[in-house]
DNA sequence: ATGCACCCTGTAGCAACTACAGGGTCAAGC
DNA sequence: GCTTGACCCTGTAGTTGCTACAGGGTGCAT
């Protein structure tokens, strides 16, 4: 399989595939005589789990400690566990941070009546945060 | 005032606020003797518009505009309504997103049984998208 | 032989900062 | 008068996760 042929398998940019490799996420695959990149399934499946992973919000750092966990498939799996886990939590504590955002956005946006700049309330809200009404 | 006391009154980081002048985000100030950055009030309300509309998830881009509009009071107001109201639809969408991550990590999370990675449902449901039950 | 799709390397750009390195300034204390 | 320490300056490079060239080579069909 050449490189485009596994952009288009996997969903994957062909110079993301060639960032992965450079970064070391993905291995080097073998060559062929035209120096043209030559991957397997192996590769692929690989891929397919980096892609799924960032998907669901992992950074590449967390993803390296997943692939080294799935590479040694005798060891315990508590760790794949905790990077998932605080992930979750993570993504949820963000949830929460763009819930008050949004609250306090539609606070402020409700509340122009249209008009020049100097009477808009919503310059006005910007301009500083003790209009607000929660912490964001 | 130096720059060191705009930095605590509002909150912001030296270099962000040098940064902010290099874009032209905050005009440059004036300048002591000794070259020193001189900031009056004009500056720190600039400055904590700029923060707080950092905060609340605006774009660099996105500030410059709005600036531009409360430099000009005489302008109509619409348009800063009409970027805060992207900007609302932009965080619920994000905010959804997020929330279908959400549901599904801890339905990954949710299966792992402990043992050996080569059992463990979350390193498998992490290769394959088809065993998700959402869009994410 | 010429077009076209595909591949290669290496570098630079994006957003919004943050972190130095390597230097200058200034007031206080001994 | 000299050192210590807090502050300030410029300029550059790093961060994350890609993406976009520039400038070239390869392979196959017409
Ligand atoms: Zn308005
Ligand atoms: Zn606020
Ligand atoms: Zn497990
Ligand atoms: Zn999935």
């Amino acid at each position: 399989m050449k490189i485009g042929e596994l952009s288009r398998a996997t969903g994957t940019n062909i110079e993301t595939i060639r960032y992965y490799e450079r970064i070391g996420l993905l291995p080097a695959p073998g060559r062929t005589a035209a120096n043209y990149r030559s991957y397997g399934d192996a590769h692929r499946s690989r891929l397919s789990f980096v892609r799924h992973s960032r998907d669901l919000g992992f950074t590449i750092e967390e993803i390296r400690s997943l692939l080294d966990l799935s590479d040694d498939p005798t060891r315990e799996c508590d760790e794949a566990d905790r990077i998932a886990t605080r992930h979750l939590e993570q993504v949820e504590e963000k949830i929460a941070q763009l819930s008050l955002l949004r609250d306090e956005l539609a606070r402020i946006i409700g509340r122009c009546r249209g008009g020049i700049a100097a009477d808009c309330r919503v310059i006005e809200a910007l301009s500083d945060h003790s209009h607000c009404e929660n912490a964001h």
